[in-house]
Order: C-alpha cells, then sequence, then structure tokens
RNA sequence: GGUGAGGUAGCUCAGCUGGUUAGAGCACGGCACUCAUAAUGCCGGGGUCGAGGGUUCGAGUCCCUCUCUCACCA
C-alpha cells in the first residue's frame, strides 16, 4: 500500500427545511462508502458535514409555523442527524452552518476577501414586497412569461420555452409572499469578483478536480465569462450579518460551503486535529467534496475561488454524482414517490439500500434509478442467496462436527490467492468511486466461492467418518473466502460486517487483513446476517402512507434550544397544533385545481357508488377519473359539465381502472352531494387559485 | 433554446487505446443437488450493439448526419 495519506472528506449540506430523503441517502452513502473505504485501507479520513439553514425559504417557514428560524432548525437538525446515523451514515462531525464556529469562520475570511479587495459594492435594483417588507429572491416572484407569456412563472427562467431572465421582465408579476406585485428598489449589495479567478479556476478544473464529462460542462460557463457573484443579502434575512455591514446578510450560498470548514472546527475543537494542517495553502491533505450534479456551479467555481482569495488551499476534487429516480420517475411528492430515509427505515435494514445503491453507483454523473422491484432481486440474489449463504452452508458443519474450530491449512490455497488477488482491483474500483465496479467484481467472487463448495460436496462426503477432516478443510476454505469478501464489503455493509467479525471472534478488519486466512481458530454458531424482502412490502414505499390516526407525532427528542426556557416549549407545541391547520400559499399552490369539462360519464359494473367519467382538461388533454357521485347524479346528465378536478393527484389504482384525478365535490354523501362548478366562461384547462 | 450524457439480450448494466463465433447478473426454460434463509450448481433460448452513411484488411468500439431519452443552465 501506498502511504497513509491524510484526508477530509464532505458531502454536500442538507437544506434545514425538509426531512431527509432518499436522494440525499443516495449521497451520504456514495460518500460514506467511500470514507469507510479509506479508513479501512489505513489512511486518515475525516467526514464532516453541516446542516444548511440560511436563507429565505427557511425564514419564511418559519414564519408559517410561528416559530422563530432557530427552532426550525433546531428541530430539524435533531431528525437530520437521527435519520442519517441510523442509515449508517459516519460522520466524524456534523454541525450546523448556525454555529458560532462556522460564523467565526465567514467573518475571518470574508475580511481577508475585502481587504484583499475581492469584494465590490454596486447598487442592485430588485423586487421589493411592500406589504410583508422584504426583498424577493427571484424564484418568489412570479408572472407571466415575456417570451413565450406563459401564466405562472418563477423570476428567473420558464419552465415552458426555458428562456432566462430577472423578475423585472415578467408580466404581471406578483410576490410569492404576500400576493401583491412587487415594487423594485435600489439596494447596495457586496459582490465577489469572480471574474479576476478565470484563468486559474481554468488551470485548477484541468488539473483533474473534477470529473472529465464535468470539465467539458464547465467549459461552457467559462467561455461564456465568469460573472461576479452577489454574496449578500438584505434584512430581513436568516443568516450571519455583515462584519462590516449592518443590516446586510451573507447570502445563504456564501456560509453554506464554509459551512464544511465550521464543522471541521468542531472536530479540531474535541480532537487534536488542526485546522490549518486542512486548510492553509501548502496543506497536504487531501479535500474531497462530494456533491450533486446541481451544485457544480457553486462549488467548482465560486467556492476554490472564495478557498484562494482567502488564502486556503483549493479543493483536491469535486465529485458529482446525479440524480436519484423512484422506478424511472423523478422524485415528487404527488406521485408518492418522495420517500423520506425515515420512511424507509421504518420497514428495511439501511443496509439494504447502502448495498443497492453501491451496486449501481460509477463515478460518472449518470442519473441512478431506484427500481423497487429490481431492489428486491437483487437484494434477495445476491446477499442472502450468495454472500450470506456460503457462511450458512459452511458453519454448520464446522459447529456441528467439529466444535466449531476452523483447519489449520487451506485445501486450496490457489483459490484463497485468487481472492486476495481481486481485491486489487476492487481496491482501485472504490478508490476511482466505481462502487458498481468494486460490487461485481465482489458478486463475482461470491459465485466462484459457491461454486467451489458445490463442487466439492461436503455434505455428502460428511455421510463418511473418515472423510470429516476433509470435510473441516473444505468449510474452512468456504468460511475463509466469505471472510474475504465481508472485509471487501464493510464500507459498504458496517453492520453485517460487525457480526461477520463476532463470527469468526475477531476484533477489527484492516484491508490487509484478507490477505491471511483464519485458520485453527474457533468460530461462534452461525446466526442468520440478513434475511430476504418481500416484493409486496417493498412496493409500500411508494404508496401513500396509512392515515394516521395521531396528528404528526411530536419529535421524540426535544430540540436543544439555544435560549432554552418553557416559553420556547410552548411556543414549540403551538406551533404543532398551527401546522396542523395552516398551510402557505406555496402548498396550496402545489394543488393543481383545473376546469375540467365531463365528455362522457359511464355506470361501473360491480361498483354502485362510482361512476366513470372522461374528462377535457385542456391543454392537459384528456383524464379518466372515478368518482363515488353515482348516487347523487345520473351519468347522462352530467356530459358537457364543467367541473372543478385536482389535476396533479397521484394516479389511483382501483378495482376498475386507474382514476387520473379527483372532482371536488360537497355534501355528506350518498345523495347528498353536490358537484362544483365554474361559472360559464371557464374553459377546460383553466387553473383555478 | 444552449450545453452535456446516453441509446448493447425482457430488466440493470460491462465491453480498456478498433481485431477471433458480442458478455455478466436478474428474469425465463430444462436438468442436477439437498449443506444452506424455496438457497446452490450445470446446460439452454434470447441481441442485424437506436437509424443511415463513411474511414479501415477489419467497428458496438473512430468520423458525419439523423432520431429518441435523460440531465444541467449561476
Amino acid at each position: 500500500m501506498t502511504e497513509r495519506r491524510r484526508m477530509l472528506v464532505t458531502s454536500a449540506l442538507p437544506y434545514a427545511n425538509g426531512p431527509i430523503h432518499l436522494g440525499y441517502v443516495l449521497e451520504a452513502v456514495q460518500t460514506d462508502v467511500w470514507v469507510r473505504f479509506q479508513k479501512l485501507r489505513g489512511h486518515e479520513c475525516y467526514y464532516v458535514c453541516a446542516d444548511d439553514t440560511h436563507g429565505t425559504p427557511i425564514m419564511l417557514k418559519a414564519q408559517a409555523e410561528g416559530v422563530t428560524p432557530e427552532q426550525l432548525i433546531d428541530l430539524v437538525n435533531v431528525e437530520h442527524q437521527r435519520d442519517l446515523a441510523d442509515m449508517l451514515i459516519g460522520f466524524d462531525n456534523f454541525g450546523s452552518t448556525h454555529s458560532a464556529e462556522n460564523k467565526a469562520v465567514c467573518e475571518r475570511m470574508y475580511l481577508i476577501l475585502r481587504d484583499g479587495g475581492h469584494i465590490e459594492r454596486r447598487s442592485v435594483r430588485q423586487a421589493y414586497d411592500d406589504d410583508a417588507k422584504m426583498f424577493l429572491p427571484d424564484r418568489y416572484v412570479k408572472g407571466i412569461c415575456p417570451v413565450c407569456a406563459t401564466a405562472d412563472q418563477y423570476g428567473d427562467s420558464c419552465e415552458h420555452c426555458g428562456s432566462t431572465y430577472t423578475p423585472a421582465d415578467l408580466k404581471s408579476p406578483i410576490s410569492v409572499v404576500s400576493g401583491t406585485p412587487p415594487v423594485w428598489r435600489e439596494s447596495e449589495h457586496y459582490f465577489f469578483r469572480l471574474s479576476s479567478f478565470e484563468q486559474s479556476l481554468n488551470k485548477w478544473v484541468k488539473s483533474g478536480a473534477v470529473q472529465a464529462g464535468v470539465a467539458r460542462k464547465l467549459e461552457e460557463w467559462f467561455s461564456q465569462g465568469l460573472r461576479d457573484w452577489d454574496i449578500s443579502r438584505d434584512s430581513p434575512y436568516f443568516g450571519f450579518e455583515i462584519p462590516d455591514a449592518p443590516g446586510k446578510y451573507f447570502y445563504v450560498w456564501f456560509d453554506a460551503p464554509i459551512g464544511y470548514l465550521g464543522s471541521l472546527t468542531q472536530l479540531c475543537a474535541r480532537t487534536n486535529l488542526k485546522f490549518d494542517d486542512f486548510l492553509a495553502a501548502d496543506s497536504t491533505a487531501e479535500l474531497h467534496h462530494f456533491i450533486g450534479k446541481d451544485i457544480l456551479y457553486f462549488h467548482t467555481l465560486f467556492w476554490p475561488a472564495v478557498l484562494q482569495a482567502a488564502g486556503m488551499r483549493r479543493p483536491t476534487a469535486v465529485h458529482a454524482h446525479g440524480f436519484l429516480t423512484i422506478n424511472g420517475q423523478k422524485m415528487s411528492k404527488s406521485r408518492g414517490t418522495f420517500i423520506t430515509a425515515r420512511r424507509y427505515l421504518q420497514s428495511f435494514p439501511p443496509e439494504y439500500l447502502r448495498y443497492y445503491f453501491a451496486a449501481k453507483l460509477g463515478p460518472g454523473i449518470d442519473d441512478l434509478d431506484l427500481n423497487l422491484d429490481e431492489f428486491t432481486t437483487r437484494l434477495n440474489s445476491d446477499i442472502v442467496g450468495k454472500l450470506v449463504n456460503i457462511a450458512s452452508r459452511c458453519a454448520g458443519f464446522i459447529t456441528k462436527n467439529h466444535a466449531g474450530s476452523m483447519a489449520r491449512a487451506l485445501p486450496e490455497p490457489a483459490l484463497y490467492a485468487e481472492f486476495v488477488t481481486a481485491g486489487k482491483a476492487i481496491a482501485e474500483a472504490y478508490e476511482t468511486r466505481d462502487t458498481a465496479g468494486a460490487i461485481r467484481d465482489i458478486m463475482a467472487l461470491a459465485d466462484r466461492a459457491n461454486q467451489y463448495i458445490d463442487l466439492k460436496k461436503p455434505w455428502t462426503l460428511a455421510k463418511q467418518p473418515e472423510n470429516a477432516a476433509e470435510v473441516q478443510a473444505i468449510c474452512t476454505q468456504g468460511l475463509n473466502l466469505f471472510r474475504v469478501l465481508m472485509i471487501y464489503l464493510q464500507p459498504v455493509l458496517p453492520v453485517m460486517a460487525a457480526k461477520s467479525r463476532h463470527f469468526f471472534r475477531e476484533q477489527n478488519w484492516t484491508w490487509t487483513d484478507a490477505a491471511a486466512p483464519l485458520l485453527g481458530t474457533a468460530i461462534n454458531p452461525y446466526e442468520p446476517l440478513a434475511t430476504r424482502l418481500d416484493a409486496k412490502q417493498v412496493a409500500q414505499l411508494v404508496e401513500p402512507e396509512a392515515p394516521q390516526t395521531a396528528p404528526k407525532a411530536a419529535p421524540v427528542t426535544a430540540p436543544v434550544s439555544h435560549q432554552g426556557g418553557a416559553s420556547d416549549a410552548a411556543s414549540l407545541a403551538a406551533a404543532a397544533a398551527v401546522e396542523g391547520n395552516m398551510i402557505s400559499i406555496d402548498e396550496f399552490l402545489r394543488v393543481d385545481l383545473r376546469v375540467a369539462k365531463i365528455l362522457g360519464a359511464d355506470l361501473v359494473t360491480g361498483a354502485d357508488k362510482l361512476l366513470k367519467l372522461r374528462l377535457d382538461v385542456g391543454e392537459l388533454g384528456t383524464r379518466e377519473i372515478f368518482a363515488g357521485i353515482r348516487g347523487a347524479y345520473d351519468p347522462a346528465a352530467l356530459v358537457g359539465r364543467l367541473i372543478v378536478v385536482v389535476a396533479n393527484l397521484e394516479p389511483r389504482k382501483m378495482r376498475f381502472g386507474v382514476s387520473e384525478g379527483m372532482m371536488l365535490a360537497a355534501g355528506p354523501g350518498g345523495k347528498d352531494i353536490f358537484v362544483l362548478s365554474p361559472d360559464s366562461g371557464a374553459a377546460p384547462g383553466m387553473r383555478v387559485k
């Protein structure tokens, strides 16, 4: 092995306005597997992360819930840490960007930037909500696209025609916060002079700091020339106030990556590590960032430039990965494919998902699909059928016939050597983040092990007492092959590896422990290391959650509040109650209500409450829905009527077909159902709001 | 729209700098086995490698055009 490397590794910071979902878990698993691999190899590797806690969305969410931003992020932090710990993500430190440590690093770096002449002040004209008394980020202004006239578009770009513009270009703009038209105000902003780093960044990018595909992509940004970066926001804003500028705050994207360093500072404070050993300009430590491809710009341009300007080293590498899709579709709350880590963990062991992700993760930025059927078969086949089976089929002979004692020599040292040799390629694959390749190789070895046992047939030999030694030898060989595989898989399956160590009565594994077989020692009785997945249960991950009898449960662990005191607890309880009833305008706008025209209405045989309706929903095309209104309406009388439907309700499979929406109606049921209809003039497809 | 990635067996993918009859796992069919969590082993069916053109003695692998999918756009 090469010399001992010292490295600092990060995952992107999860935003503190919602729960950890499987998309983030993908990133955390990729990073964690890599980190655990490095540690297993004997390198000095630290993994830090933090919650990303600042910015307008958090401020508004806290407002909507009637709590302070601090209370909100403390609550979320507890949940995030718990979810990620349960996913076996082994952070060396998980902090928050809203920490004293981070504030100190931010201010220190900013002052160096300022004194180095990298900060410039400019006046900016920006949308201002006079009602809410705040400046509006682009995404908080909506209006009609100035290019294609599509309604309801964000202030930065049009989802329909893709053109980009500023909020000032929108026709009939309104503030998402108050619903009133914004006014335009001048304000002084602080800019980081990114443009002056163009050359050195270009060099850095080409030095191998990013994947080849990413470098080509960045080429585009370089060719357009780098624009300076607005790092300030006006009050009210939840964040850190800029030291020499009262009422001005650091933009969340300025203090977020610095959050890596704030977290490192915390780690240093409780260990004997030194910050400068990792960050000084001449540091020989490695710095690796794992991120999603959506935040490349921040990590490959802003961040290295800021580090350089602050007199620090730049990242060794930024590793971007693709997005997670579920059953081939984007994660979406309305489709039920927005799966939180907590939801997954309620039913399944963390290592199953870790294994599945690892088996599909490559070094590129391709998206990765979580196909639930494949997940089931893959786990059952690879882990239970192949891997664990090796130990399971060998252990019995040793335990029953040989008092748990393994043989003193391997009958097939060449086969064992083959497994050891394969470790080189597997390590190389892990190192280059081709974990899919590593898993492929490992599973090929698992096949070899099963083939060997099948060929030797210890169960047949065991029928003749004189073959006892041979049976012991064969099973010792099998178990040792299994042991090698578990060492190789420890970065992915830390708990299963720990259980295997217990089985072999070993304390600790390093990568090189695979080189020498375990001979003449005793083993513990074999206990199942993994059980099979049930496809039906897995499918439930994307089905609507069972209705909860109790309102959303309060967090079990009380948040540690900065201020403390009973009033906090009380206001939180009040907030929770309010949360149950009130929704923000944003939440309401997520419900896509549309005017629809009934094209046809039919009785459904076998269902005495349902009618099958065929609807014209204008630009959304025709839909088929099932509505429980048969007791109140005659199908013929419905045809031609205009109604209101929820257009983005997830399709629901019923016994009679799929219902692609829901019509709005009032009343207790039976004969007393009253369908809502718009006044004349409304046309199918119009949005109701 | 711009840019990037990709279209290889039913599914998920591997095929390095072009070179013998294109591979693996899962799924499917058959046989064997019964130590193992209906696990395992052996055999088999199945692909004109998105389409067309070009370079070459030879292309899934290089070039061009087209087409489809996906992603990103401070």
